[in-house]
Formats: structure tokens, C-alpha cells, sequence
DNA sequence: TTGTACGCGTTATCAA
DNA sequence: TTGATAACGCGTACAA
């Protein structure tokens, strides 16, 4: 049961007694025709399904009509919302969505994007993995957003944590810690490193100490496997580099019963995962479908202006502490 | 940044010294060309960095060489391994994916489908949440296939939880418990109904008994609201529709002070966050990624057969329990 | 305001 | 084995 071709042009414009350009008008420059002549034509494709035919209409006008995403991992839940955002901001602008998972690997991204950009009339690209170089010899042949990377030049949106790390900080020293550890994510995400220089100065700013873990991947596994550096550290209370690594840390303590908050606070970051947490998670959280959404309305921006005006500012999306049971005083036993 | 026109069939044909069409040949009917030629054509254009233009190709053959993915609910977490098994499997295909989020509306998911089918070779949609004539509408213009639905005359690849629920079941009896309760999910779900036929029939096949809480919605707050049942209910392990549920109910207990597994056992379905919970979470496992795969190669054949051969076979991905720590036998106190 | 005619890049048909 | 040429469906100068 396939098949059964779409009317063309040229049977809604026999059918309506008018010329293909006629009706090519009164479905892309509706204006240039009169009123009467549109409604008239638009009543007669409605009746035939006749929807425009983007290939055609890509060869002859260069655009596609379609955006593509590359993601560098679509299991991470981080980027749901950020699909979701996209997705509904290009449904509204009836544009498409093409989608490519990078798989984590660096190599894959640049060859993905390259791959799609021809296929689209711009690329968003979250969490990128790859190195400065690669992306922008690609941003120089395609209209480009950044999602949560800073590259000079290139328009980015990137989730501004520092404000959020602040307010954790805060949270923390005002219950009593006074030696808290951050357990990073990889040295190079560029998210990380932000992450690590909000803490830094948020703790130096009111004088309490910090303590890096080791740690590179921000797995739910490298979470539970830091317990004992936890403890080793004397910290009493662990920041994560994101929900994901966190709620392997929440598991890891409860394991060795140790208990949160009590003994130690945790709090994650994104807000991904942390309202599902047991103990539900303290988080640093950002509204993630309104980045993707940004994240789109800047790439149409972008791609509007063809490469000719100048690069759109970054967009920060702005973060809050959201407090939930992983984080409290110290008690004493 | 943007532009720098693309290398056209033409640019190679006259750097060769070949006619277009012998370019052309180059890439899409190898075999028809000598080897030297098709050789020297290829160098040419690595050299001048020609990629064939793919909407020309569609306009000229009728086919995209893309696919459209249309899911339910992308921040469900089901969706990634799937979604990752299909864009691996597309990958290696050369075929590109459009992605689609119904966002739990039926009504969406239709539309989606229709405007998405124009630009693709064929759609795969998981977990539809729509009515059996308008997929079967849409099925009838579009190569087709579903994911965790059935429908007469449509290709599809299903989870076959049949044999882990047996499985679930048979565990919690063999510690002892005789009284399960099963949390459903929505109730025009195919899934769902699956699922609790077989709870229900492995049950009486080994003799205890099954009562069916009051819930619709697979979502975390709906596991946590559901407490209160599950202790009326006097049941002593609770098997969920899915993960997500199961992970609420698992908080909401632990929010009660009521032991898992000690007091009440838990088994979550799919396994998509049931290694991250805590306690982790024992749960009804399928390779949900082979799942994605295999629904992207039923695709691509149902495509070839151009709806000339019979439906392609139902395929059923197997599921097996996965035992964690939510479960156990009912420990006196 | 509307129509005519050409080009977009590729593949298919038919000849050579 | 290769080449010339006509589609494919649409947008757009240009003409009317």
C-alpha cells in the first residue's frame, strides 16, 4: 500500500484556470496576487492535497526548509527538553528537523554535521564534542548555532550556571559547610569548565574551601565509584557536574549508608533527573526547552541573514538553585 | 559566514572530460562503468569535494534517502536506545532522519506523520498514540512501520514482554509472595494491555493473584500518588507498566519509610532508568536499541517492496527480568 | 495582477 | 561502455 502520487502545480493550475507561477505565488508570495485569485487557488489545492514539493522547491530556491540537530549523545537526558524546544519552535516556522546522535565520539560529530549541512539550511549543535578547528571550518560553510560552547565567531546559546552555582554555594555555606567537593565532568567540556570556575569563585568569594574529585565521565557508574573519594576528601557536601553523575553519587552514598543530607549534601546540575531521585535532588536548573528554542530562533536569525550581518550575541539561559531533600546542615551523631 | 556554492555534476563532468551522465553513473550504478572511469571520476570529485545534491536526486527518482521518526514523547526515556539503534542503522544506509515529537497528542501525531511522510521514503512511528483508522489512512500512501503497536496490514516490531512479565512473576512467587499488584499505564496503550494480559495469565498459571491499581499516567508523580493504593491494596510487590512509574512508586514508598525490598518488592519495565534508581531497580529488560535497528531495516525493506510484497511478519524483541535490589521475599518484623 | 519560459542538479531513456 | 537530452516540480526574471 505505498505509493499514489502528489498533485503538481500544473494539475492545480489546470484544474484552476490559472498559470503554475500562479499558483507557485499564492502559496509562497500570497501578497502578489489578488485576494480573490488565492482564496480560488487554495480552495482548489485543499481539495486536490496538493502540498508543495520541497525538493523542488529546495533545487530551485537553495533552501531547504529543514534545520538539522546534532546531538553529541541522545541518551543523555539533557537533551530532551532541548529537542522538545526545537522541535516545537520549527513546527510553527514549518520547518524540519533532521536528527544525528554523534555517539559521544568527536570524529563522528564533524563528519554528521558536514553530512547534514547539505541537507539543511543550518546546523545546531549541542554539547559538541569536537575540537575548535572542526567546527568552525563548518561554520564557515553553514549557518551554525552552538548549544553550551563558546567558539568565537560562531552564534552560540549556553546555559549560564555560574548564577546557579552561586545560589548553590550559598546554600551550602548557610547550613554549615565550610569544605565542599566539586565532581567534575569531562576536562573537555566546556560546560565543565565553566561549572568549575562558578564554584571556585562562588567559595572563594565567601571564604569556604573547594576540593576537585577526579572524575572525567559524567556517568551514573563514575558517580557510584566516587563514594570513597567522597569520604576520603572530608568534604560534607558534593556538587556534581550534572543530574546524571549525581544521582550515581546519591546511589553510591546510600550503598554505603551513608546518609544524605545528614552526612553529606549533594546537589546536581540541569535538572534533568533530580526531581525523580530518591531522596529527590537538590539541582541547579535551567529552562532547557526555552534554550532549544532560543537555540532555534537564533539559527533562523542566522540563517536570514545569510552570512552578511554580524554574529547574533550569545544567549545566556538563566539558572536557579532549586532546593529539594539531598541537601541540608550537618547533624551530628 | 555562510554560502560557497556547492560542486554540481556538471563542474565534475567537464573536469573529467565525461558527460554528466557518466558522473552521475559514478555514484549511483557503479557497475555500469568501466573501473577505470568510474576510478577517475571519483578522484575528480573527492578533489573538488562534490557531494551529490539529494534533492536534485529526489526530484529526479522520487526517493529522499530519508526517514521519518515520529515518537510519542521524546523526553520519555524509552525513546533513546531506540532512536540511537535506528540513526545507527540509517547511518550506514546513507539515509538521513527527520525527527518528530508528538508531545502525547494524538491529534499532533497525525499531522506530523502526514507533513513529515512528503519529505521522507517511509516513517517509523514508536509508541503511536493515535487511532487505528488514521494510522491506517496514513499507512496507505506511506511505507510504514510501528513500534509497540499492532494493526492489521501494517509492518511493526513489537516488545514481546510476554516472557519477562512470565518471568517477573514467576521470581516474586518463588519468594514467596501471593498477592502482586500491577500499576497500569494508559489505558488505550497497546503496551499496556500486553502487559497486563500477561501479568494477569502468568498469575493464574501459577496460582496467585493479581489486583490491578487505579492509574493512567506512566509518570513519576503518578507512582508517588500511588502509595497509599498499593499499602490498602495488601499486595506485597507491585509490578509497573513502566521505569518511570516504577521509579515514583519506589519514591514514594521510600517517602513512607517502607522498605524495599523488605516490606514491598518492585519490578520496573523496558530497563531504560532501572539501573539508576535507588534502591536499583529490578526490571523487565528488551535491547531496545536492536529494536530501533530492526524497525529501521523493516523499514528499508517494506520501502524496496514499494507496498508490491505482503507485509513484512510482525517482529517481536525479546525481553528478560533483570534482578537488582528492589526485590526479595517479604522479610517479618 | 497574471502568464511565459527558463534554470535549479540529478537520473532515466534512448542512441551511439 | 558512454553520451545527449528530456523530464522531475518549483520559483522567478521578464513580458504582457
Amino acid at each position: 500500500m505505498t505509493s499514489r502520487k502528489h498533485a503538481t502545480i500544473r494539475e492545480i493550475a489546470a484544474a484552476a484556470g490559472v498559470s503554475t507561477s500562479t499558483v507557485s505565488r499564492a502559496f509562497s508570495r500570497p501578497d502578489m496576487l489578488s485576494p480573490e485569485t488565492v482564496a480560488e487557488v487554495q480552495r482548489i489545492a485543499a481539495e486536490l492535497a496538493y502540498v508543495p514539493n520541497r525538493s523542488a522547491r529546495a533545487l530551485s530556491t537553495g533552501l531547504h526548509g529543514t534545520i538539522a540537530l546534532v546531538v553529541s549523545d541522545i541518551a543523555n537526558p539533557f537533551f530532551a527538553p532541548l529537542i522538545r524546544g526545537i522541535e516545537q519552535r520549527c513546527d510553527v516556522a514549518d520547518t524540519l528537523v533532521l536528527l544525528g546522535d554523534a555517539d559521544e565520539s568527536a570524529g563522528k560529530e564533524i563528519t554528521l554535521i558536514a553530512k547534514l549541512a547539505h541537507q539543511a539550511d543550518g546546523v545546531i549543535v549541542a554539547g559538541p564534542r569536537s575540537d575548535d578547528a572542526g567546527l568552525r571550518a563548518l561554520a564557515a560553510h553553514t549557518p551554525m548555532v552552538l548549544v553550551n560552547r563558546h567558539l568565537d565567531g560562531v552564534a552560540e546559546v549556553v546555559v549560564d550556571t555560574a548564577r546557579g552555582m552561586r545560589q548553590a554555594v550559598d546554600h551550602l555555606a548557610t547550613h554549615g559547610h565550610s569544605l565542599i567537593a566539586y565532581a567534575p565532568g569531562p576536562a573537555d567540556s566546556w560546560a565543565n569548565t565553566l561549572r568549575h570556575t562558578a564554584i571556585q569563585e562562588a567559595a572563594n568569594a565567601i571564604g569556604i574551601d573547594v576540593v576537585v574529585l577526579d572524575n572525567e565521565r559524567p556517568t551514573h557508574e563514575a558517580g557510584l565509584a566516587l563514594t570513597s573519594r567522597i569520604v576520603e576528601s572530608r568534604a560534607t557536601a558534593v556538587i556534581a557536574f550534572d543530574d546524571v553523575l549525581g544521582q550515581g553519587i546519591l546511589a553510591g552514598l546510600g550503598t554505603a549508608g551513608i546518609a544524605v543530607p545528614d552526612q553529606i549534601s549533594v546537589i546536581g546540575c540541569d535538572d534533568t533527573v533530580a526531581a525523580r531521585t530518591f531522596p529527590a535532588m537538590s539541582a541547579i536548573a535551567a529552562d532547557l526547552e526555552q534554550a532549544g528554542s532560543l537555540a532555534a530562533d537564533t539559527l533562523f536569525s542566522v540563517i536570514a541573514s545569510a552570512g552578511l550581518g554580524p554574529v547574533p550575541d550569545p544567549i545566556e539561559v538563566p539558572t536557579t538553585l532549586v532546593v529539594r531533600d539531598s541537601t541540608g546542615p550537618v547533624v551530628d551523631r
